[in-house]
DNA sequence: ACGGGCATGTAACTGGTTACATGATTCA
DNA sequence: TGAATCATGTAACCAGTTACATGCCCGT
């Protein structure tokens, strides 16, 4: 998982990664990511060998095993107060896309239509899913705020894919 | 560059390095993305180490140098078409910038009304300069349809940052 | 003489991802 | 007994990215 990512919850409290997992699974998951589990102390020892954190092995609960908490160094503290201010937004990935109804087009592959169809099906699922899942989460809840930007985008792009759709009948027409 | 990229284009039709890499400046590109220049060299004998394409190298045009065609082999048109019709819609990315706030909130860092400002004025730059390239493009052209799409995701981002802004706000004052 | 276009490449770094391994405890 | 939870890790793969290197031709 993005280091970034990682740092980023160090700075809100430290954790051991066994409790980073769980916490990422809440934060970004919303719905089953299920990452893998080692994961996340490969992160850990790569971030650590940076300097950017360092541990601590302290008890965990009476007969669990020991916790090695993960705390950010000065530089990591640093390193995350830049990544926060910074902007990476996203580049819109439509291009990919795109690119497949073109070359779908252009050779004698599968049918453009076919292609937007069968995203459009998906899209359909997925922002049902969303909205139910909008329905569970109380009202101005962080997840719920997240959801709503998930649907605003499903929306717009299947507005999107509308478009092309109209784009791509027309020229099977003309064709 | 993705390797389902290349081999997207290839199977458009075949070509060699260089001209490959002119085509996906246009073709993803849009406007400027400046691929480096050996890079699609990696990807091309990765892809061919794999057995996806294979090359022949033709003379180029007169008093030029040598030119090493690259076309798909059966398994790489047969992967091609898979990946056509395979459903790989990213999903949205949010949860990165959604974690930025969170983090932001919880230590004492940079403001989170701070970091909506900052990539909002982003957006709106991005919004702008896509519309004004739409502009220019023919409409029913593939880079404007391309472009539409990318303004539509602007937007609902945009919207969804005026949701960011209002819910934190809220908080502030209750806090 | 030199910069820029044409054309191809390689070595190396980085970071995400997986498969696998270990070992203790609790509960059905 | 055996599955589930807690807890940590490692070796290896894969793919994207960069910096750098080569060489020839053309126009100014």
């Amino acid at each position: 998982m993005r280091q970034e990512v990682v740092l980023a919850m160090l700075a809100k409290e430290p954790s051991y990664g066994y409790e980073l997992r769980s916490r990422m699974g809440l934060a970004l998951g919303a719905f089953g990511d299920s990452i893998n589990a080692g994961q996340i102390y490969v992160t850990l020892s790569r971030l650590e060998k940076a300097g950017l954190v360092a541990s601590e092995t302290t008890p965990g609960l009476p007969d669990r095993p020991d916790r090695k908490m993960y705390f950010l160094t000065k530089r990591g503290n640093q390193l995350v107060n830049e990544w926060l201010l910074e902007v990476n937004w996203p580049k819109p990935d439509l291009a990919e896309f795109h690119l497949k109804l073109i070359a779908a087009s252009a050779g004698s592959l599968a049918d453009p239509l076919t292609i937007i169809y069968t995203q459009r099906r998906e899209l359909l699922r997925r922002l049902r899913d969303a909205q139910r899942a909008a329905m569970v989460e109380p009202d101005h809840s962080n997840a719920a705020l997240l959801l709503e930007g998930i649907v605003l985008r499903l929306q717009a792009d299947l507005r999107w894919l509308e478009a092309c759709e109209q784009s791509w009948t027309e020229r099977q027409a003309t064709r």
